[in-house]
DNA sequence: CGAAAATTTGACATGACTCAACTGGAGTGG
DNA sequence: CCACTCCAGTTGAGTCATGTCAAATTTTCG
């Protein structure tokens, strides 16, 4: 059940035993459906969440009313609102299952007696968020550089089974253009 | 010299005389003029820059020869290409002094006997993580949902006096437009 | 003071959006 | 298991926000 999480950590920190067994009874396990909602626009973001299987997504509801998929994640990501989660500011996002998933979510209160336990893990969740924050600089890098074409035949390019994963409108607003525009790069008619 | 740094650190964690000794052994302190370049497109970035004093930026060169802005740093900000940190990858990013500034560097091989010195600061960097990432999770949001004139004005609400200190064309490649029609938007002719 | 850099302005061009209509496929209930 | 619905995807026409280019003007700084 959180063997995919022990091993992602694995690659990072090695934890004994006893520390292993207080990491455990912090977790939370959930099971997600497809469209579900882990975090809900309004609330405060108590948890990151760590996805063992599936896939998810944050997303934002814009001013026409539209969804607006700002990231992606799937085996061995932890996805959040950071900001709410850090200062308990109230978030614009919603988290959410695109397919049906498999979680481990971890509180922030816990997380805190969990860290103050086991300080390596400090280690484990920096090393973490400074590869997550690298990969958001370079994801800003992107969508400033290339046309919205680009942008398109580069995530195909780069994650093409993960294209498949995923429906098209979705994929349109994470790229920052509409579904009709990215149905049409698709046909070849831009 | 180090102050600055050092009542940064105080607000997330404390250290005694001992470890603050460690950490200012493992600093380096650097003046730089502005327009001087921390790191240089081509280079492995090995260090992050904590600003003491001044404002840097992080930019690329695009396809069209022209600089595009990704990141602003002033006071209290860490600024660093984290991917190219992370993995050792070659960087594609200039980081660069707009201001005559004052940098405190850490060199990341330095950094690991530090840290490993002084684990404690494995906790500070990570919530500096955090917070940086819920940022740049926010600023992904609004480069998403808001028209150029949007962005124009919520930044120049948002941070004032900032504005004033950085050349019109930096932010105009900050905020994703070009600087002639940064300057219509100033002139009320949008 | 003079040269170089930054900003402004206007004319024109275009990438991407909107809207509306149509098509196709997946899920659901009778 | 068929029929119906509904949501996702496609297509085309028209529009608009923002870009490009070039020239004029202002500011900065050695």
């Amino acid at each position: 059940m959180y063997q995919n999480l022990l091993d992602h950590i694995a690659k990072f920190i090695s934890l004994d035993e006893s520390e292993t067994q207080l990491l455990l009874a912090t977790l939370e396990f959930k099971i997600v459906k497809k469209k579900e909602n882990l975090l809900h626009a309004g609330q405060i973001c108590h948890h990151q969440y760590f996805i063992a299987k599936g896939c998810c997504r944050n997303f934002i509801i814009n001013d026409k009313g539209n969804e607006q998929t700002t990231q992606f994640g799937i085996e061995n990501w932890w996805l959040s609102d950071f900001l709410s989660f850090h200062n308990g500011s109230v978030s614009d996002f919603y988290i959410q299952a695109v397919e049906n998933s498999e979680i481990i979510a971890i509180e922030k209160n816990n997380m805190e007696i969990l860290l103050a336990q086991v300080p390596k893990l400090e280690r484990y969740f920096r090393l973490v968020l400074q590869k997550a924050f690298g990969a958001s600089q370079m994801r800003i890098r992107y969508l400033y550089t290339q046309s919205a074409e680009e942008r398109y035949h580069f995530f195909n390019d780069s994650f093409p089974e993960f294209t498949q994963r995923i429906p098209q409108y979705m994929l349109a607003s994470y790229l920052d253009f509409s579904p009709e525009f990215l149905s049409k790069i698709r046909a070849g008619k831009v």
